[in-house]
DNA sequence: TTCCATGTTCCGCA
DNA sequence: TTGCGGAACATGGA
């Protein structure tokens, strides 16, 4: 599930509870969900570190982890199910994904802050992971990840520029994370909903209008989202993400949404707004 | 019980 | 080389 806007919900929340608490210890349920360290070797990068700042890539999250002159980055990826909760003995705050009902469910990862509060890594189906990270410049100037969606030097110009070489169908394109890091497919059904653009079409079919919609929309929908806590309730009602699911009719036009898997991923569009 | 899931990666084929 | 379909990963809800 977490895509951009989720992740971004998620590291917002690591600086409103988490920043400038001290990792007093860890517990690791599923070492599995680690990658690269060993239980014990993520108990040695953590534990004396405070936590110092956050940044994010994409569907990426980097936790900075700081003590004396030794600093280093913790990675978490969410996978489709991960999410972070937050407990001290009067309250308990889930983020974004969690059932309250069950949230002490699929508690991967546990690090105790040094105030005597909580925080937990939770991810079901085990699609995520937790890695530690020594340089994260020379991380991202490595990873195969293209710009962030939502950064501002991540223009229009610059959107253009990254989509004009490519020749897939326009879908695959947008969730494709190393041309642009943090569409998933939710997202991107909803981008080429609001510009009326089929997800089958080709990018080198795409006029010019075209693709400063989806640039626009892409900026939009995104920030939309994380304005609205990553709270999909909160979404405008003309929006296609209310309407993931078998029955439903198009926001705009009525017509019945269809569904059909493209790039590999179920797809909801409106086959009457948008045409192939 | 079977099917499906919002992410990523790898493999094989054209 | 690029594009693309399919499978795999692990888990549980419908």
């Amino acid at each position: 599930m977490p895509e951009l806007p989720e992740v971004e919900v998620f590291r917002q929340f690591v600086v409103r509870y988490v920043q400038g608490k001290r990792i007093d210890a860890v517990t690791v349920n599923n070492p599995k969900i680690l990658q690269g360290p060993s239980p014990q070797g993520l108990q040695k990068a953590t534990i004396g570190y405070t936590v110092s700042d956050t940044e994010r890539r994409g569907k990426q999250l980097f936790v900075k982890l700081t003590q004396g002159k030794k600093a280093h980055w913790l990675l978490f990826h969410f996978g489709m199910t991960g999410y972070f909760s937050w407990f001290d003995d009067k309250q308990t705050i889930v983020n974004a994904y969690g059932d309250p009902k069950r949230k002490q469910n699929h508690i991967r990862v546990q690090f105790d802050l040094d105030d005597g509060s909580h925080w937990t890594f939770h991810e079901q189906r085990m699609f995520g992971k937790l890695a530690v990270i020594d340089d994260l410049k020379s991380y991202l100037a490595e990873a195969d990840l293209g710009p962030d969606a939502l950064d501002p030097a991540f223009n229009e110009k610059a959107f253009l520029e990254r989509l004009k070489s490519l020749k897939g169908q326009i879908k695959p394109v947008l969730m494709n994370q190393s041309v642009i890091a943090g569409i998933g497919n939710v997202y991107a059904d909803e981008m080429l909903f609001q510009c009326k653009i089929h997800p089958e079409r080709r990018v080198t079919d795409l006029s010019p209008a075209d693709l400063k919609c989806l640039y626009k929309q892409m900026k939009d929908v995104l920030q939309k989202t994380v304005d609205c806590n990553a709270d999909r309730d909160c979404l405008p009602k003309s929006y296609l993400i209310h309407d993931r699911h078998p029955k439903a009719k198009c926001p705009k036009s009525n017509t019945p949404v269809s569904i059909k898997t493209i790039g590999g991923r179920t797809t909801y569009f409106c086959p009457a707004c948008q045409v192939l």
